[in-house]
DNA sequence: GCGAAAATAGCACGATCGTTCGTAACATTT
DNA sequence: AAATGTTACGAACGATCGTGCTATTTTCGC
């Protein structure tokens, strides 16, 4: 059952041991960064984690910066199979956006006991400068980016009505997101996914076409 | 020009020294706390900036924990005297209320070098139980009850349907100010403030009693 | 100004941090 | 099975962390 090269063209699918074995210190760098933020991640914690020694783990990253980054596009690559592809998969337009909504809304609120790194790392790095900074806000910035595209479709779709400001319709809904997080993570009230959804609805309602074929919902 | 004390009953006027140096420490400790957050506090370096030693700066506190929160108390105090008392003069009511918010944006947008602690310090601690959480979660509780209080108020004046939900709205108006928060200072996209702006006149159309006094603004 | 009390410094401690390095164990290919 | 390259370990490093102690200095009431 050992791992054997797929001829030719596919050479990343051979998994070197390597390979695995940090696979299983990012997901487990994963869970530790969720929880403690990307500040939080400790080699040596995560050699504990993974029952290796210290050196051990930092062999596969080079420096924390680099694992710190790591995490970061490991995050990037599951928010994108868990928020974005089953979204996208959608008909363009609002019930597209409503999907993205929606399961972003699964993947912020507490269900998931791992934090949203998008969420944490934009605390923590908005007054640390360097590479870590930047692969993160490369990456939200491509989230934006997909949500901008999103709202821009349903307004060509005939949705939305013409003259929807794109980008401030979009700050209103991580508005959203960013207030569930808090009071969901933070302060445990009880309700907050209701209240993101109603005010997801709200801020649609607001923006709609009166007569498109969607109207009422 | 030694602190003289002040005679009989207002004891606490007495400046002993050792007050006086805490507040410096506590001032420091501040500053260094919005930049690196509340778990980027550290006693030595906080010693560095005030010329002291590590030992001088930790007997004013007794732990470092019990400086975390006694910066979160001296950053209720400031954010209540910036941005509470100044619109709690306001009469009752939706100019009360826009007041609130208008002052809360200003606190939270990138011009003071300081970012929230109250937002950032949500994220470090919503996975971290603790008298530094429960502090922390009890100030802004505290000023989500503030709100609360307002927006009620300007229900009871007419200024709002009467059918408001109050907690929906404190949701959404606290969504604006987090990306605020977030679009300014981590991703320093300009343009944020103006829309929280406008984010905050849709919410207040929306709940607005149409023959209210104050009806288009 | 003196003496008690409060405030600060100095030093050391155990822990943990990220990182380096030489070397042993392993896996993969020949 | 031998050779070779990859992977992991163990020990040690210098820093920094929070925290106890014990002196020493400074402040303040008398």
């Amino acid at each position: 059952m050992s791992p054997k090269p797929v001829a030719g063209h596919n050479v990343t699918r051979t998994l070197h041991k390597g390979q695995q074995t940090r696979a299983v210190i990012l997901e487990a760098a994963l869970a530790q960064a969720s929880h403690m933020g990307l500040e939080g991640l400790s080699i040596g914690a995560l050699a504990e984690l993974t029952q290796m020694s210290k050196s051990g783990v930092f062999a596969h990253f080079g420096s924390r910066e680099e694992l710190q980054i790591a995490v970061i596009r490991e995050y990037h690559a599951r928010f994108e199979e868990e928020v974005f592809f089953p979204a996208v998969r959608r008909e363009r337009g609002l019930p597209r956006l409503r999907a993205l909504f929606d399961h972003w809304v699964r993947r912020v609120s507490v269900e998931v006991d791992s934090g949203c790194i998008y969420i944490s790392g934009a605390v923590e790095f908005d007054d640390r400068p360097g590479p870590v900074r930047d692969a993160l806000a490369d990456m939200v910035r491509a989230w934006q980016s997909a949500l901008e595209r999103a709202i821009n479709l349903s307004i060509e779709a005939g949705h939305l009505k013409p003259d929807t400001d794109t980008l401030q319709m979009l700050f209103e809904v991580h508005g959203l997101i960013l207030a569930l997080h808090h009071d969901a993570r933070f302060l445990r009230l009880p309700g907050a996914v209701e209240r993101a959804r109603k005010g997801f609805d709200r801020i649609v309602q607001f923006y709609l076409l009166t007569d498109s074929p969607l109207s009422p919902r």
